[in-house]
DNA sequence: ACCCTGCGTGCAACCGCTCCCATTCTCGGC
DNA sequence: GCCGAGAATGGGAGCGGTTGCACGCAGGGT
């Protein structure tokens, strides 16, 4: 490996000090313009990359930001990570990815991990961290919430309106006709799931149609659960014409549970999913769902950190979730 | 911001040099064990965190790998680069992602990038990046490349067989008693493709069936292009009783097309996808593939890389692509 | 007793950059 | 013509580690 430029070669190459170079760098210090020139002629020439440790070691600046993700391989957080990626690029700055793997205690290691490579900024999406846990992590670092609600974090929280959300699927399906309307949650004690299912009654409360609680089935977000729900809901005997299932992958399940057994879609039962992950579109009947702007978050994420670690004023963009209306709704044709 | 524990502290709490404590946390030379204790008993008590950027100054390894992904949001790269953060966490290295886009002069950019970040170590996976550039780098850095067959990289290099692969597929197909089997390839200049492509026409040849240049359509490994394919096949008049499809984004378009048309999966036409992403055991029929072992591409991929950073001996660990039977193939039943 | 070996240790010189402080130079005001 | 203010620049001390080198010391061979 041929030895590296550094900042003393182009002092010496451009007759300047390395203040003076490290100046033009970082621009701190207003240099005349003849140096300017001739310092920046002799990086160039010489194609000097400053060293991103001295640099880090004397600034204490990393020009990296710490992104925590639950589980790749789900298609909504990756989406966000995507989006965070790619609103990163371009800038000064690079993300570094840790798994917290939806455990507590996972996501606190890999929290300090990341400090220890002591990163600009954490962003941390759909955390299982303790509240106290992350207002420490808050004044420690400057950190944002991704894909999670939570109190006192108005300004450093980037999310949809889940509740909403939820109750414009479950909307969509009275506004259709549907009365018999099933759900199948996510992950219980998931902020998201809660949510949703919030939606869910508050539509069906102001359609006027009872919540029917053997009509509520827990999922946790995986296709196999929206399989099961589907047989669960087909035992417990109660008649249904539409499910909203808590994400497309549940739907999915529930969609593949019901084609085993004969049973339409959308003739005998509606479907409508959440998140309008690429799939959506593609499976048989493309899926209605609501539409999560993921990598859009991802992206917004990105941006916001980059003028939180800037200390810049930002707003939070606020983003939302928009129904996509496909073919796996109708109107109700037959009962079951 | 509380001050930092530096070496120098536990040197004084520990009453040894600083030298002695950094040989303690290297062990790069043997410390008489009670000093050692001392030392690691005062790390303990204090708190110590080493400064990664001093570190890598003084030493010049950063612990860090750089990923270089070609698009977030392929299921089939997106598990790969799952597997590297899974393979890497409980590792003193960290990834540090970019993403190429599929373009070269993105991807050389990103690669420069990352190489500023002084990264230890470059996982490439899938690239577009030109031998002569990969060539350089791997004089450069340790590098290996995923999901991508490159002569001269024999041991650098863990990508399954696609040749092979696409001749199971078609073997498959075969099999079932398909003799008019159609196949919608992947982006044409794609390594990946053309092999899978290769390995149909192989299989084809070897059971004596006469390969219909009619019954090939260019597709791109979206889903859209399974779409289209199936619409040009159909165009085209020549009919066909089995799918071969480059991977299952593509199967899925395809199965939908053939949905809109009213053919049936798999009574008229049989369909095999590739990748075995995750969706594919979801859609209706569940969908015939062959799995790609991604995440374990992944892991294999981490835990080759920090052997070769660290000079050990590895061997590369054979994947291999694996065909799995659902419910989107059978025999061919009605002529179409 | 003497030398040599080898282990364990401390000293101090870096690694490449930032940034505080002192210095030089310019120029306007009196 | 002198002084002081202000702008541009250079010097050099860190930042927190690693590592080559020299030194002290114990033990074995002759």
């Amino acid at each position: 490996m041929k030895k590296n430029v550094t900042i003393s070669d182009i002092a010496a190459h451009a007759n300047v000090s390395k203040s003076t170079v490290s100046r033009v760098l970082n621009d701190t210090t207003p240099v005349n313009e003849e140096k300017r020139k001739a310092v920046l002629a002799a990086m160039k020439e010489m194609n000097f990359e400053p060293n991103i440790f001295a640099r880090g070691l004397a600034s204490g600046q990393s020009f990296t930001v710490g992104v925590v993700t639950q589980n790749l391989g789900s298609p909504f957080y990756d989406s966000i990570s995507q989006g965070v990626v790619t609103g990163l690029s371009d800038t000064a700055y690079s993300p570094i990815f840790a798994d917290g793997q939806w455990q507590t205690d996972v996501g606190k290691a890999v929290v300090k991990t990341l400090i220890g490579r002591m990163v600009d900024g954490l962003i941390v999406i759909g955390s299982r961290l303790t509240p106290d846990f992350l207002e420490d992590l808050k004044q420690t670092i400057p950190t944002l919430l991704v894909g999670t609600q939570m109190d006192g974090w108005e300004n450093l929280c980037l999310y949809i309106d889940n509740e909403h959300a939820g109750w414009e699927a479950t909307q969509h399906l009275i506004e259709l006709g549907h009365t018999k309307i099933a759900h199948i949650t996510g992950i219980a004690d998931h902020q998201d799931s809660i949510r949703r299912l919030k939606g869910y009654r508050r539509a069906l409360e102001e359609a006027n149609i009872k919540v029917d609680e053997d009509l509520i089935c827990e999922g946790n977000f995986d296709g196999d659960s929206g399989l099961a729900g589907v047989e669960t809901l087909l035992a417990r005997g109660k008649p249904f014409t539409a499910i909203f299932a808590a994400n497309d992958t549940t739907a999915f399940g529930a969609r593949l549970a019901l084609y085993r057994k004969g049973i339409r879609v959308p003739e005998d039962v509606s479907i409508v999913g959440f998140d309008d992950q690429n799939e959506a579109g593609l499976v048989t009947p493309p899926l209605t769902t609501v539409r999560q702007p993921a990598e859009e978050i991802g992206i917004a994420s990105a941006e916001t950190m980059l003028k939180l670690i800037n200390k810049q004023d930002y707003e939070i963009q606020e983003l939302k979730a928009k129904l996509v209306v496909r073919e796996s709704t109708s109107a109700p044709k037959s009962g079951k």
